[in-house]
DNA sequence: AATGTAGACAACCGCACATAA
DNA sequence: CTTATGTGCGGTTGTCTACAT
């Protein structure tokens, strides 16, 4: 039988068997798969290279870590998800021993779920109106949900028990914070939440310490002046900005390949325009952001707003080396507003 | 007990990209 | 510059198992 990546050879195919397995481990332990293409010649087995590669990355690697997925690691696809979307293999990345497959099969079969049933919509983390719903048939339920038609919504992540016993990641009460989210049908909207985000931290040096929560300490209460309208032309973009930065605390969108926009200040009743200082501080915020902006307009096109043609890799390579990690996503996706 | 169904997971397929020839 | 080859990734399908009818 013949195999598209391997021509003429017949190859097996299906399920691996354990002699097949310990035949490629003995062989990838002892002399390293080098190419893959060559590995089965020299294993002795009737695969095609890219079957022995799949093999060895999602299930025989030493360093995989078996077993069901625990509520941080849950919590963590769920915050990075919502940034980057389904790459799988980025989103892998954030948890060690973990395989963008394994990441994926959760995904489509435990959280995806959890999601729609809640409401929210798997894709873009947005609450689901209960048109869309009925129309797609989303989450099989046809439970009316009450807030449908509000904006903004705060959602607790706590709300839905696992269906199936193998889903044993819940989500935890303790560590998930109440997300604001958007209709996006609706005109976007930035508001404060109503309970301060919570960051994650996790000691390095002990990987086997436990996560802890920890109050976001640049969480400020919401007040009424704090709710901010904008409005956009755009409609199909899923872009976040506000987690990319683009949107600054003094209004200023900055598009993308080009220098920032200062939007209108119109200062609020009974605010007063700045002192020196305080100008200061926001100009120097505002390199910042400028910084990160310039770096990943580097790697963008024109198609930026295309979310498909993003490089999420590099933006995060960027996060990264801001110091923000996937833990600190919560609070960074918190005020998401799509359009 | 037999059959149907849904969920979980493993594996495959096709495409895109990088790199060497 | 073009082509061939190898690799990585995301979407999809296949298989097994548990549970329901």
């Amino acid at each position: 039988m013949g195999h598209r990546c391997c021509g003429k050879q017949k190859v097996k195919r299906g399920l691996w068997s354990p002699e097949e397995d310990e035949k490629l481990i003995k062989h990838i332990t002892t002399r390293g798969h080098g190419s893959w293409s060559s590995v089965p010649k020299h294993a002795g087995l009737q695969r095609c290279g890219k079957s022995c590669r799949l093999r060895w990355i999602n299930y025989l690697r030493p360093e995989l870590k078996r077993g069901s997925f625990t509520p941080e690691e849950e919590q963590i696809i769920i915050d990075v998800h919502r940034i980057l979307g389904n790459r799988w293999a980025q989103i892998a990345k954030h948890l060690p021993g973990r395989t963008d497959n394994e990441v994926k099969n959760f995904w489509n079969s435990c959280i995806k779920k959890k999601l729609m049933s809640q409401g929210l919509d798997p894709k873009t983390h947005n609450l689901i109106s209960s048109h869309q719903r009925s129309s797609n048939k989303i989450g099989g339920s046809s439970r009316p949900q009450p807030h449908d038609q509000q904006k903004p919504i705060s959602v607790n992540f706590t709300t839905v028990n696992s269906q199936k016993k193998n889903c044993s990641a819940e989500l935890n009460s303790s560590s998930s914070p109440i997300v604001t989210l958007y209709n996006a049908q609706q005109p976007p909207m930035v508001q404060t939440m109503a309970t301060p985000p919570t960051h994650q931290y996790h000691d390095d040096q002990n990987p086997n310490a436990a996560w802890t929560s920890v109050k976001d300490p640049t969480f400020h209460e919401p007040s009424a002046e704090s709710t901010l309208n904008i409005s956009s032309s755009s409609s199909s973009s899923s872009m976040n900005l506000s987690v990319f930065g683009l949107l600054d605390n003094s209004n200023c969108l900055y598009a993308a390949g080009a220098q920032p926009f200062e939007a209108p200040r119109i200062l609020l009743e009974g605010e007063q325009s700045m002192g020196s200082e305080e100008v200061l501080q926001q100009e120097k915020e505002k390199l910042l952001d400028m910084e990160m902006i310039k770096a990943i307009d580097q790697d963008m096109d024109a198609s930026l707003m295309e979310s498909s043609s993003f490089d999420f890799s590099f933006l995060e390579s960027t996060l990264m080396s801001t110091g923000v990690t996937s833990h600190d996503l919560n609070s960074m996706a918190d005020f998401a507003w799509n359009y």
